[in-house]
DNA sequence: ACACGTCTTCCATTCAACGGAACACGGGAT
DNA sequence: ATCCCGTGTTCCGTTGAATGGAAGACGTGT
C-alpha cells in the first residue's frame, strides 16, 4: 500500500501522526506534527482534520492538536490490557500500602517493556517508569522477568541486540544476563539493585494467566539492606493476582519447577 | 473524503473497525468485523491486515482479531485522560477505603458520560459502570454533575433529546431536570437514589482544573438512610483532587458562589 | 459427499488522496 | 510602518492506492 513518493498508506500516516505525540509532547501544532511525522503541511492538515472529525484527535481553544478522548475510549474499551489493569489495581493497592513505595505492572511489547499501570506515593524513590511508557527489557526488573519467560525468539533477539547499560550495575553482557534469567526462573523473582538508577532497587515477579506469563508486577524501593526482604510480599501479591486472572479450575503454577502439584482435590472435575 | 459507493475515507473505515469492538466483543472474526463495520470481506481483510501491521489490532493464535497493545499505548501515552486518571487514582483509593463501595471518575464525551476510572470492591453494590463505558448524562449522578456545569449547548441538547428513564426514579422531564441541575450547582454535589438501579444510590461531585469542571468524581452506595451522609467525604475528596489538578497559584473555587475568596495571602505573587 | 460460512487472492476500474504552489494570517523585529 | 518568517489554509491537476466483485481455497458440521 502506498501513495506516491513516500509510499505509505493512509493508515501508516495516521499512525505516524499519533506516534508524534508522547508524554513529552501532549499538544502539538500542525507544523510540529508535520515535522515529526514527516508529512507535508497540506497532507498533515487534511489528515488531522479527518482524524479530528472522528475524535481520534482533538483541538484546544488555540487550535493546537492533542489526542482525543475518543481515541482513548476506542483503545481502552476492548483492550486486553484493560482486564489486566483492572484486576491488578486492587493487588497493587494492597502491595503499595504494605511496601510504601511505587508499584508497577508491565507487559512485553515488541522487544521492550511497556508499563501498564503504576501506583506511586509522594515520598517514594525516584521512578523512571511512567504509565504507557517504555523501558528496555534487559535493564529493568520487570523486563528481566518478562524476558525470562518470553518466547525464545524474543529473548534471543534482545540478548543479541545492543545491551546499552543505564548504570555500572546494569547487566551488560549476554552471558551474565542468561545466568540471571535462569536464576530468576529458579527463584521466582528478579532483584535489580541499581540497574537503572544507583539509588533504587527494582524487584519484579511474573503474573500468570492460566499458567502463561502475561505480565510482570514490580516494586521500586531504596537501594539498601531492606530491599531484598520485600520479595516476600511481592511474590505473594503476584500469586494472588495470577490466581485472580486464571480460570477457577487451573490455579497458576507457584514456582517454575517441582512445586506445582497442589490442588489435587480440585484438579479433576 | 470518500471512495466510491459508500463514500467514506480510509480513516472512517478504520474507526468503524475499531468501533466494532466493545466490552462485549473483545475478540472478533474477520467476518464479524465486516458485518459490524458494514464493509465487504475483501476490504475488511485488507484493512485489518494493514492495521495489524501497525499494532493497532492484534491476532490471536486462531487468527481472530483483537485490539492491539500498541493502540492502547498510542492512546494512553499522551492522552489528557491520563493525567486526570493518575492524579485521581490516589484520591479515589482514599475515598474507596473510607466509603467501602465503588468509586468512579467520569468525563463528558459528546452528550454522554464516559467512565475513565473505577475502583470497585468485591462486595460492593451493583454498579453498571465500566471503565471506558458510557452512561446517559441525564440518568447518572456523574452525568448530572457534568451536565450542571457543561456548556449551554450540550446541556440544552441533552435536555431536549429523549430522556429515557432507567427506573421510575430517573428524572424524566425537562423541568424537573433543570431544577435538579440548579440544586446540584447550589449544594455542590448530586444525589441520585435509585435513578439507575433501584437498590443503589449515586453521589457525585465536580472535579475542577483551575476552576473549570473537567470531570466528576462519584460513588455508588446502597440505597438506604446512610447514603446522604456520604456526601461529606465525597465533597472533600473532590476538593482535594481539584486542588491537586490545579496550578499552585489558583486554588479551585470551593462552592459555586460567594465562598471563593480564601487564598488572599497567596493570591498575589 | 454436500452445503455452508469463512477467508484469501486476483484484477480492472476510478475517484480519493496527494502535494506543490500560491495565498492569508499574525507576531516579532527593525 | 514595513519586512520577514513561521504557520496554516485553499486550490487544483495528476495518478496510483484503494476498492469490491468474482472465483477459489479451506475447514466444519451434517
Amino acid at each position: 500500500m502506498a501513495r506516491s513518493p513516500d509510499g505509505d498508506s493512509v493508515i501508516t500516516r495516521a499512525v505516524r501522526i499519533l506516534d508524534a505525540f508522547g508524554p513529552d509532547a501532549r499538544v502539538l501544532s500542525l507544523s510540529e506534527i508535520g515535522r515529526r511525522a514527516r508529512l507535508p503541511p497540506a497532507t498533515t492538515a487534511r489528515l488531522v482534520k479527518e482524524m479530528t472529525r472522528h475524535g481520534l484527535l482533538d483541538r484546544d481553544e488555540c487550535r493546537r492538536v492533542l489526542i482525543g478522548t475518543r481515541m482513548w475510549e476506542l483503545a481502552e474499551r476492548a483492550s486486553p490490557v484493560k482486564d489486566l489493569r483492572e484486576s491488578a489495581l486492587q493487588y497493587m493497592g494492597d502491595l503499595h500500602s504494605v511496601v510504601g513505595h511505587s508499584t508497577q505492572l508491565a507487559v512485553l511489547q515488541g522487544d521492550e517493556v511497556l508499563c501498564v499501570e503504576r501506583l506511586t506515593a509522594p515520598g517514594a524513590v525516584v521512578n523512571v517508569t511512567e504509565v504507557a511508557g517504555r523501558l528496555p527489557a534487559h535493564a529493568s526488573s520487570a523486563g528481566l522477568v518478562l524476558l525470562a519467560h518470553a518466547p525464545d525468539g524474543v529473548r534471543e533477539r534482545v540478548l543479541r541486540g545492543p545491551l546499552v547499560p543505564r548504570t555500572p550495575h546494569t547487566l551488560g553482557d549476554d552471558r551474565a544476563l542468561r545466568a540471571e534469567l535462569a536464576e530468576i526462573r529458579r527463584r521466582g523473582f528478579s532483584f535489580c539493585p541499581g540497574h537503572i538508577r544507583p539509588e533504587a532497587t527494582g524487584l519484579a515477579v511474573p503474573v500468570r494467566r492460566d499458567g502463561e506469563v502475561v505480565a510482570a508486577l514490580g516494586i521500586v524501593v531504596p537501594n539498601d539492606d531492606g530491599a531484598w526482604a520485600l520479595n516476600r510480599p511481592l511474590v505473594l501479591a503476584g500469586l494472588a493476582l495470577s490466581r485472580s486472572l486464571s480460570g477457577p479450575v487451573t490455579p497458576p503454577v507457584p514456582g517454575s519447577r517441582g512445586r506445582g502439584a497442589w490442588s489435587s482435590d480440585t484438579a479433576s472435575p
